[in-house]
DNA sequence: TTGGGAAAATGCACATTTTTCATGATAACA
DNA sequence: TGTTATCATGAAAAATGTGCATTTTCCCAA
C-alpha cells in the first residue's frame, strides 16, 4: 500500500467497497449493486491487490472489514460524497451566490448601462460581485481565460465558438458645445464637412481592420459601424481625411467637444447622458446613419452555465429599460 | 448533467479532466499522463458526453476549460486529493493518534497487567484512548467487528484468520489466609486433596470444552490449562470432584480465600499483587504445574495495520516487565 | 471427527471498454 | 491561402470487467 496512485482504480470498485463495508457480504454487496457475486468476489480482489489490504474476511457472520477498510470506510464514502457533489449539476441562486461576475464594457457601456445593472444586480445577488472591466487587449482571450464573463459592445463577427444576442441599438450622433456655430441649425453635411471632426477610437487608427475588430476592444467598432454612413457621406464631399482627432473613449470627446468647436460623434444615449453637465447640443446626423446593433457575447459552451445565463438575461432585461 | 449518478465514471477519466485543467491541452495532458493524444481525446468525449458538458474548447493558446469546468476543477482536485489520502497507507504515530485502542483482557490481566501497560500508553499516546473490556462473550466476535483490536490471554487453538504471540509465562499457585491450617507447612498433594478448592470459572463449569475454549472468555482456559496436573493429581487421589466452588474471576477467589479455609487456585502474579492486602500466604503447587502461556491474539489481517502493530509491541513490552 | 450447507474464490469464455494507429478536420497565423 | 500545430474520429487491437460453472473454504451440527 506503499504508493497507491491509484491507477486503475474504478470508481465502481469503491462503490463496491462501499457496498460491502454496509453489507458484509459479497452476495448481498452484488445484489445491491445489480452485480453477481462473482464480479464482486472479483472486484473485491482487484481491490486487494491494488490497496494491498485484505480488506474484508470471512467470519462466522458476513465479511467482517479489516481495521485498515474499516478506517478508510467513512474516508472513502466522505470523499466519494465530495466528488458527487463536485460533479452534480451546477444549480445557480443569484439571492445565494457569491460568485464573481465579470463584464467586458467600453467606458461608454459601463456610462451607459452600468448604473441600471448595478442596481438590479445588487438586489438580486446582493452577496455576488460584480467586476467591469475595460480595454481588453483581446475581448476574445478574456473570454476564452475566464477573465471575463461576457462582453458587452458591437462586435464584428466573432469566432465559431461563441455566441451573442442583441441587447440594444445605439444611433450615433454629433455632439458640440452649445457656444457652437452649428448648435442651432439642423446639421447638412455640407456643414458637418466643413468642421473638424473628432472621433472615439481605443488603437488611434481610424481603419477598420475587418476580422480582427474583436481584438481591438469595442469604442472603434461602435464608432464605424454605422453602415459606413459617416464614410460615405465625407467621401462623397471629397473630404480627405474623415477625422481630424480621435480620442480613446467617448467620455474624453464629450469633454473635448464641450471646450472646443470640435465636432464628436458619439452614441447618442451617452450624449444625453452628459448633455447637461457639460452643456452639449446634439445633431442628428444628416445621412442615413444605420443603428449601431450592442450585442452580448459569451463563449457558447458557457451559455448553458445558470450563472452565465442569468447575467445574460439580466443584460437583457436591463438594457431593455434603457 | 441532470442526474450524474457517475455510473462507469473512471477515476481515470477525472485524472484526465484534472491534467486538462492543469495542462490546457490533450496532447501535453496525455504526455504528464503516459497515454496517446488520441487516448486523451477519447476520455475526454467520454467525460463530455458523461458530464454534458464541452469542459474544454480550443482557443488560440491552449484548451480552455468552460465555467463549469473551471468551477468544478478545484473541487474535483480537492475531492481526488481526499480520496487519495482515505486510501494511502496508514500512517501512525502514537504521539499525535486520537485512536480508540480496544483491548479484550480477563479481570485477571487487568489487575496484573493493566497499571504498567496504561501507564506507558498514556505516556507515549497521550491522546489516544484505551479501552479494556473483560467479559465478551465470544473473543473471536469482538475481533471479528472491531470490538477489540487484541485479546490478551491463554487461549486454546484459535480460528485460522488469528495470529498470535506469546506475552509471559504464568504459573498456577495455591493460596489460603494466614491463619489457614496449611500456611506454614509447604503444601503436600495429600494436604491439599483434604481441604476445599475454589476455583474460577466465568461458565460456572469445570468442564474444558475444546475447541470453543476462544468462546467461552479467558479465566476458564487459564485455569485449567496447566496442563491438566491439578486434575490429574486430584484423580489420582480419588477425590471424586475436583473443586467446592467457583468464582467468576480470580479477585473474588482472592476475597473469598482471605475470609476462609476455602484455598484458591489462582495465577501467581495475580497473588502477589494482593497478598498483602489480604493477607494471604501463597503456596507453590504441590504437583508438576505447567506454565501458563499468556497470550495476544488479533486479526492476521489486522497485524500490518501500524496501530494494531504498535499496541502489540506495547503489549510484548509491559510483559517483559512483568 | 465428519459431513452438510452456505458463501467466497477461481478459471475460463465472452462482452465491454479503453487504447492505439492512421487519418481527417479545424483553427490560428504568416 | 496555404502551413502548421492540435484536436477529433474510425476501426482494429489490447486490456479490462462480467457472468457461468465449479471449486474451495469455513462454519456448524451431529
Amino acid at each position: 500500500m506503499k504508493n497507491v496512485h491509484f491507477p486503475n482504480l474504478d470508481l465502481n470498485l469503491l462503490k463496491v467497497f462501499e457496498a460491502l463495508i454496509e453489507e458484509k457480504s459479497v452476495t448481498r454487496a452484488g445484489e445491491r449493486l445489480g452485480l453477481t457475486q462473482s464480479a464482486v468476489s472479483h472486484a473485491l480482489n482487484r481491490l486487494r491487490v491494488t490497496l494491498d489490504d485484505e480488506l474484508f474476511v470471512r467470519t462466522a457472520d458476513g465479511m467482517q472489514p479489516t481495521v485498515w477498510a474499516m478506517e478508510a470506510g467513512p474516508k472513502v464514502s466522505r470523499a466519494l460524497g465530495q466528488l458527487q457533489r463536485a460533479l452534480a449539476p451546477t444549480s445557480f441562486d443569484p439571492a445565494q451566490s457569491d460568485r464573481r461576475f465579470a463584464l467586458g464594457v467600453s467606458p461608454y457601456l459601463s456610462a451607459v448601462l452600468a448604473p441600471r445593472l448595478v442596481r438590479s444586480f445588487r438586489t438580486l445577488a446582493p452577496h455576488a460581485e460584480l467586476v467591469l472591466r475595460h480595454q481588453e487587449r483581446s475581448i476574445s482571450e478574456a473570454l476564452d481565460t475566464g477573465r471575463i464573463d461576457i462582453a458587452v459592445g458591437a462586435f464584428g463577427r466573432a469566432g465559431e465558438r461563441f455566441d451573442r444576442c442583441t441587447l440594444f441599438q445605439e444611433q450615433l450622433v454629433w455632439v458640440v458645445r452649445d457656444r457652437h456655430p452649428l448648435a442651432c441649425a439642423s446639421l447638412t453635411v455640407e456643414a458637418l464637412a466643413a468642421q473638424p471632426h473628432l472621433i472615439v477610437s481605443v488603437t488611434g487608427s481610424a481603419e477598420p481592420s475587418e476580422g480582427t475588430l474583436l481584438e481591438q476592444g469595442l469604442e472603434r467598432r461602435l464608432i464605424w459601424d454605422d453602415g459606413g454612413a459617416y464614410r460615405t457621406a465625407m467621401d462623397r464631399l471629397g473630404r480627405t481625411s474623415s477625422r481630424d482627432m480621435t480620442a480613446p473613449d467617448s467620455l474624453t470627446a464629450l469633454a473635448i467637444a464641450a471646450e472646443t468647436d470640435i465636432m464628436a460623434l458619439c452614441p447618442i444615449r451617452m450624449a444625453r447622458q452628459f448633455q447637461q453637465a457639460f452643456s452639449l447640443v446634439i445633431l442628428k446626423a444628416p445621412y442615413e446613419s444605420r443603428p449601431i446593433e450592442v450585442n452580448a457575447l459569451w463563449r457558447k459552451d458557457n451559455g448553458a452555465h445558470p450563472a452565465i445565463a442569468w447575467l445574460k438575461d439580466l443584460l437583457i432585461a436591463e438594457s431593455a429599460a434603457i
